[in-house]
DNA sequence: TAGATTGTTAATCGATTAACAATC
DNA sequence: TAGATTGTTAATCGATTAACAATC
């Protein structure tokens, strides 16, 4: 199975979510790939597409097995499996992250929180002392940690990564707002969540523009 | 000025990102395409009509004004107002958005936070006392918010929400892991932070089968 | 069987990239 | 001036959608 486009991903977590719902309330047990795309506003033929390209067949005239599809997702990115995570930050964000019980669905378990603050090294997360980001790389060595949460301020993310990336770390979900630089081989998220913020504020401000009768701007196409 | 779309919106914050970064450290004050378009590893033609989308021309041989890009930039996603928002649940996410002082640079201002669980309702939120969600409507349209932050239970989301739009809320950032249905006219963005998780589970596993020297799946395309 | 639905190939659409004349 | 860089048109590329034979 090649690496799925982010988009694609994206999608089947749609679907994911979709059908985890919808499974309770369908009594045959399937869905058709048009109900599926009505419900994500979605072609039906992308639907089809997406779950061939990850080897799940429907059948004529019956459609999909829900319980089937939720299965080969869950194989395609990874949820049936345990993914043992560092989560280096340990403030509001940090606390957020590791308290949400959903992650476990994916497969995501914090392994161990750092920080870098005396003063909360020690406290107790997710029943788990803080530990200080000293101890980090040869946490992640013994335990063979290959995912990494990072929830610290800009100012020191990139060191952090560096520390995790020479420790061995995979991937890294960075929730710190800058770009980082890792070397070739580690998967990097960013998840730029002002970008979100951004497409709201432009929205808004958009629509006082077409209210207030403003002209049209330089690209009208 | 149209409706820029989401990718585009997404390039846009990303060029404010670097040139904020750049400014300071640049001479001349200006910038080229191509040295934008390096950094963030895209073609400078994007770049080029990204910014020309939104009014703003260089000069040849001399390239782009980085006050003037981000200038353009924070009046064409809409930075340079300030947007009044309410947040609704006060949980650990909650507190982190709260307390994430970035924002502010994008206009974000939250005038007010609401919960429905009585414990937290008079607690200390940034500085304010924790409103009950009761009160929500009546604030809403007394201060005329047209932003509202939802970081709030699935379960109880889609009422809060229908609460939100009811009150005359324009835009919703959602934080809540489902899909709401919401009047034509009211924007959402979903904040669906799994995907990023989910993306990186995936290359994880993908990774794993390709070292482990499995058959490649059905579309090795 | 008839007909609803899939799986796949072909057509369309939009976004990205290349080319190059205009500009400074 | 010469040449670096823009702005814009044309070409390419990939993703989405349409069409339809195969399937159940």
């Amino acid at each position: 199975m090649p690496t799925l486009r982010r988009l694609a991903v994206e999608r089947l977590m749609g679907y994911h979510r979709f059908l985890a719902e919808t499974r309770g309330r369908v009594v045959s047990g399937t869905v058709t790939s048009d109900e599926i795309a009505a419900a994500l506003d979605l072609d039906a033929t992308q639907v089809r597409k997406d779950l061939g390209a990850i080897g799940i067949r429907g059948r004529g005239r019956i459609g999909y097995d829900i319980d089937h599809v939720i299965g080969g997702i869950r194989t395609a990115l990874g949820f049936d499996r345990t993914h043992l995570a560092v989560l280096v930050g340990a403030g509001h964000l940090g606390r957020a992250l590791s308290s949400y019980r959903g992650f476990a669905r994916y497969g995501l378990r914090i392994a161990a929180a750092f920080d870098t603050d005396p003063d909360k090294v020690g406290q107790s997360l997710g029943g788990q002392a803080i530990r200080h980001t000293r101890g980090l790389r040869g946490f992640v060595r013994h335990h063979g940690i290959r995912l990494a949460i990072l929830a610290t301020p800009a100012e020191v993310s990139q060191k952090i990564a560096d520390r995790l990336t020479s420790a061995g770390i995979e991937a890294i979900w960075n929730f710190a707002p800058l770009r980082l630089t890792v070397p070739q081989g580690v998967c990097v998220h960013n998840e730029h969540i002002s970008v979100g913020l951004s497409e709201l504020t432009h929205h808004l401000t958009e629509r006082d523009r077409v209210r207030s009768g403003a002209r049209p701007g330089p690209h009208p196409s």
